[in-house]
DNA sequence: CCTTGCACCTCTAGTCGCTAGAGGATGTAG
DNA sequence: CTACATCCTCTAGCGACTAGAGGTGCAAGG
C-alpha cells in the first residue's frame, strides 16, 4: 500500500499540517498508522475525511457539528434527520449573519461617504462611533 | 463630583463589567480613580468612551483599530485620513464577507433542499460535504 | 559513506476578545 | 448589625487554530 505522509496529505486535502495533527488531537481524525521512524502514514480514506472536514469548516460548521456529521457519514443506514437539522441551523445562522452584515455595510458606507477628508473633529467616522444615536442601528 | 461605579458604568454604556475591566487591562480605557475602598470610580467621559468602544465593536472593528480610532478622537486636529482608511478597510472586509456568506447560503440551501429525509446514504448534505466537486464553490 | 537540508516529531505557549469562577473585601438598606 | 449585592484580584477556559523550540527521520548529491 502507498504511504501518504502528513505533508502529502496536507497538499491533497488543503488542510495545513499542524491543523491535521490538531484534528487528530481533538479526535476528529483517528490516529493513522506510523512508519518505522514514527511518522504518520495516511490512507486515501483519511484524505477524503480531511476534505470533508475542510469543506464543512469552509461552510462555517463548528467542529462539534462536524463530529456529528462524520459519525453520520460512518453509519449510512441512519436517518439523515440530524444532518438535515445541522445544515438547517447553519442556514438560519448564515441568513442572520448576512442580515446584520448588510445593516453594518449601510452604516459603514454612510460613515465613509460622510468623511470630508478634513480634520478629525469634522470626521463622520469618529462622530458616528461616538454618538450611537446618529447611526442606523436602534439601541440593541 | 458624582461617582459612577463600574456596575453603573456597565448599565449606562452597555459594556459588561468584566469587559470594562478587561478593556482597562489591555489599555483601551485608562485606569479610573478609585474610592477609599479601592473601587473604580468613573466619570461621564469614560462612559462616552465605553459607548464609542461598544459601538465600534458592534461594527466589527478590531481592538487594535479601535485603539487607533480612540487616539484620533483624543486629538481632533489630526487629519481624519487614518479613520477613513480604517473604516474603508472594514467596509471592504464586510463586503467580502457578505459575498462569501451569500455563496454559502446558496450551497446550504441546495443541501437542505436536496435532502430527501431518508437514510444518510441518500442525503445530499453529507454527499455535498464529502465531494467538494459537486458544490457551487470552485476549489479555492 | 557522509553531509546537507527539508520534512517530520512532540510539546508548550500564544492568538483574539472575552467569560467564568474562586475567594475575599466593601458598601448599603433594613 | 446583619444580610446581601456589588466590588476587588487573580487564574483558567473558550474555539480553532498558529507559532516556535528543540529534536529525529529520510532522500539525494558529492
Amino acid at each position: 500500500m502507498k504511504k501518504i505522509t502528513i505533508g502529502e496529505a496536507s497538499r491533497q486535502s488543503g488542510v495545513k499540517v499542524p491543523t491535521i495533527r490538531y484534528y487528530e488531537g481533538i479526535g476528529l481524525l483517528s490516529a493513522p498508522s506510523r512508519s518505522e521512524g514514527n511518522q504518520r502514514s495516511y490512507e486515501p480514506a483519511d484524505i477524503s475525511r480531511l476534505v470533508f472536514i475542510r469543506h464543512a469548516r469552509e461552510l462555517g460548521f463548528e467542529v462539534d457539528a462536524i463530529r456529528t456529521l462524520l459519525m453520520l457519514q460512518d453509519d449510512p443506514n441512519q436517518s439523515c434527520a440530524s444532518a438535515d437539522a445541522i445544515a438547517k441551523a447553519r442556514l438560519i445562522d448564515v441568513e442572520q449573519r448576512i442580515r446584520s452584515l448588510m445593516a453594518l455595510k449601510v452604516e459603514l458606507e454612510a460613515m465613509v461617504a460622510g468623511c470630508g477628508h478634513g480634520r478629525v473633529d469634522q470626521c463622520r467616522v469618529i462622530e458616528v462611533l461616538a454618538d450611537h444615536g446618529q447611526c442606523a442601528h436602534s439601541h440593541h
